[in-house]
DNA sequence: CAATGATCCTGTCCGC
DNA sequence: TGCGGACAGGATCATT
C-alpha cells in the first residue's frame, strides 16, 4: 500500500524515465479510473511533462499545456514504464494507458481498481487534492503544530496520524513503525499524549520516512518501482506484520478504524 | 464539529 | 479439492 516513501519512489522513477518524453494520449481501460475535469481543454494532450510533484500520497505531473495529471495509487495501483509494442498493451489489471513518444508506454496497473487519474487545468488542481495537512518532512510538521492538533482530539493517536488533513502521506505501515519507535501505544487518546511523547512522534516520523526513502519504500504486498524492482524497507520493519518486536516481545494485533495495527505492549506504554 | 461505519474492489489465505 | 468467508485498506460519503 503506497504511502509517502513509495509514492516518492515512484515519482523519482517517473522523473528519471520520462524527463524528455511527451504524453501523446491517455486511455481509460476501466470505467472511472480516468476522470477528465469538465474545464479541461481538448488541447491538453499531447504535451511534454514540465515538472513532477508529490503532495501527500498524490503524484502530480504538470504539463506544458497548463494542465496537470493527478494520480493516486490507493491500495494496489502501480505505474510501469514499458517499451511500446506493435499492438496495444495487454495486462489483466491494466486500468489506464499513457501513450508516449520515443516508443514508450506508461501503464497504470491496479487489481483492486481504487486508483484514480485526473486530468485538469493546473489552476483547478486544488479541487482534486482534498484537504491535506503539512508534509511530514518539512518544518511545518513540528512539535508545536502536532501538540496543537492533538490537544482537543479524543480519537486514538494512530487514527489521528492516519488523518491526511492532520499530516499528509502517512498510512498504516509507517504509523505502526513510528509509534513503536516513539514508544507510544496506538490506542492512546490523542489529547492525553505527553509533550515528551509528541516530541518523540515528530522525531521518529521524520526518521522512519527518511530511512524508508533511502530504501526505496516498502514492498510488503505488491508495491513496485516503475522499473518493477522492489523496495527494501520491508527488511527494516520492526512491528508491522511481525510476531515479535526486535527485543523479542510478542506483538499485539488490534483493529482501529477498520485497519489492523501492530504494537508491542512492552515497548509502547506511553 | 467530531467520530464512526459502509462503500468501493479482487487476490490471497484459512478452515471445513 | 473446492468453496465460502474473512481480510487487506485509502479516501469518500453518510450517519450518529
Amino acid at each position: 500500500m503506497p504511502e509517502l516513501p513509495e509514492v516518492q519512489t515512484v515519482l523519482n522513477g517517473l522523473e528519471d524515465g520520462l524527463a524528455t518524453n511527451k504524453i501523446i494520449e491517455l486511455y481509460c481501460l476501466y470505467p472511472g479510473t480516468v476522470k477528465i475535469d469538465t474545464e479541461a481543454s481538448n488541447q491538453a494532450l499531447p504535451a511534454k511533462i514540465r515538472s513532477f510533484e508529490r503532495r501527500g500520497k498524490y503524484l502530480i505531473m504538470h504539463l506544458e499545456t497548463a494542465h496537470s495529471l493527478v494520480i493516486h495509487l490507493r491500495m494496489t495501483g502501480k505505474l510501469v514504464i514499458a517499451e511500446s509494442t506493435q499492438s496495444d498493451p495487454v495486462h489483466p489489471h491494466l486500468r489506464a494507458w499513457f501513450r508516449l513518444d520515443q516508443n514508450k508506454d506508461l501503464l497504470f496497473i491496479d487489481p483492486r481498481t481504487f486508483g484514480k487519474i485526473v486530468l485538469c487545468r493546473t489552476e483547478n488542481l486544488a479541487n482534486y487534492l482534498a484537504k491535506l495537512g503539512p508534509e511530514p518532512l518539512t518544518e511545518d510538521f513540528n512539535v508545536s503544530y502536532l501538540r496543537q492538533q492533538l490537544k482537543n482530539r479524543k480519537k486514538p493517536i494512530k487514527n489521528a496520524l492516519l488523518d491526511q488533513a492532520l499530516v499528509a502521506g502517512l498510512g498504516n505501515i509507517y504509523v505502526c513503525e513510528i509509534l513503536y519507535r516513539a514508544g507510544v501505544r496506538p490506542d492512546a487518546e490523542s489529547s492525553q499524549i505527553t509533550l515528551k511523547a509528541i516530541k518523540a512522534i515528530v522525531f521518529h516520523t521524520k526518521e522512519v520516512l527518511r530511512e524508508a526513502l533511502e530504501n526505496n519504500g516498502t514492498s510488503i504486498s505488491d508495491f513496485r518501482r516503475v522499473d518493477d524492482k522492489s523496495g527494501e524497507f520491508q527488511n527494516l520493519l520492526r512491528v508491522y506484520q511481525k510476531q515479535q518486536c526486535p527485543l523479542g516481545h510478542d506483538i499485539t494485533v488490534i483493529r482501529q478504524a477498520g485497519r489492523s495495527g501492530f504494537y508491542c505492549p512492552h515497548c509502547q506504554k506511553k
